[in-house]
DNA sequence: AAGACACATTCACATTATGTAATATGTTAA
DNA sequence: TTAACATATTACATAATGTGAATGTGTCTT
């Protein structure tokens, strides 16, 4: 157990800073917690991918696909790089990879 | 890295797998991505807390934190026992427990 | 320069999530 | 049994998020 004990009278101080770390986690899983943005990440974990890969990978439209990819790099979990008329995208996050391992661990290792 | 290598010519079949398991993994982590269950949780990783508790902790009002707390419960991830007028949540869902060591790692443990 | 291709962005709309107020339920004490 | 307390639930308003259609931008080919 990593989690610390919180004493039953802990003080508005370190609530006020358990909230503002809170807020920061909380974006941050909101932004994986699509199930495409999700597919994507884990997709992108294996190496860099196209646009159209993830098209492909996700049954889901061009503008849908992009939408998601905006979000992500939005919030700095992916960055872009562009060859000819292809965008390629990787993941640029390690919190995000060390998130992402326990999630597979926990939802896709059921072997 | 655990997360596994992902053929560029994945099979469709893969996919679906990997759909089912995101859908699964994306409910789940939409579950906990609300700051207030958030840290909801994190406070329950230190025991059992009252809903009063829980007011307090997140200095909002009563009917919001019982609809948090009904929302974790129908997820699994929290248990209630009532003592009296008291009602007592607890942890119990391993996977939250899991999940929760490495957000506080990474979002708290900045020191 | 024109057309085709890969991708991004914008707008309108539907869906979902959240908070508040009011009300209901279960429990204890007088 | 009545009042008070702790919590849950419902109904409603609002905000956030996701989707599709249309359009825009950058790049390559001819």
């Amino acid at each position: 157990m990593v989690l610390p004990v919180i004493s039953q009278d802990i003080s508005q101080k370190e609530i006020d800073d358990m909230m503002d770390n809170a807020m920061t986690a909380s974006r941050f899983l909101k932004a994986i917690s699509h199930e495409g943005r999700l597919m994507t990440l884990c997709y992108l974990a294996s190496g860099e991918k196209s646009v159209t890969d993830l098209e492909n990978l996700l049954s889901s439209r061009q503008a849908a696909v992009s939408q998601q990819l905006a979000r992500l790099r939005s919030e700095g979990l992916v960055e872009a790089r562009r060859d000819g008329k292809t965008i390629y995208y990787r993941l640029a996050d390690k919190r995000a990879t060390r998130i992402l391992d326990v999630v597979y661990d926990i939802f896709c290792n059921k072997a």
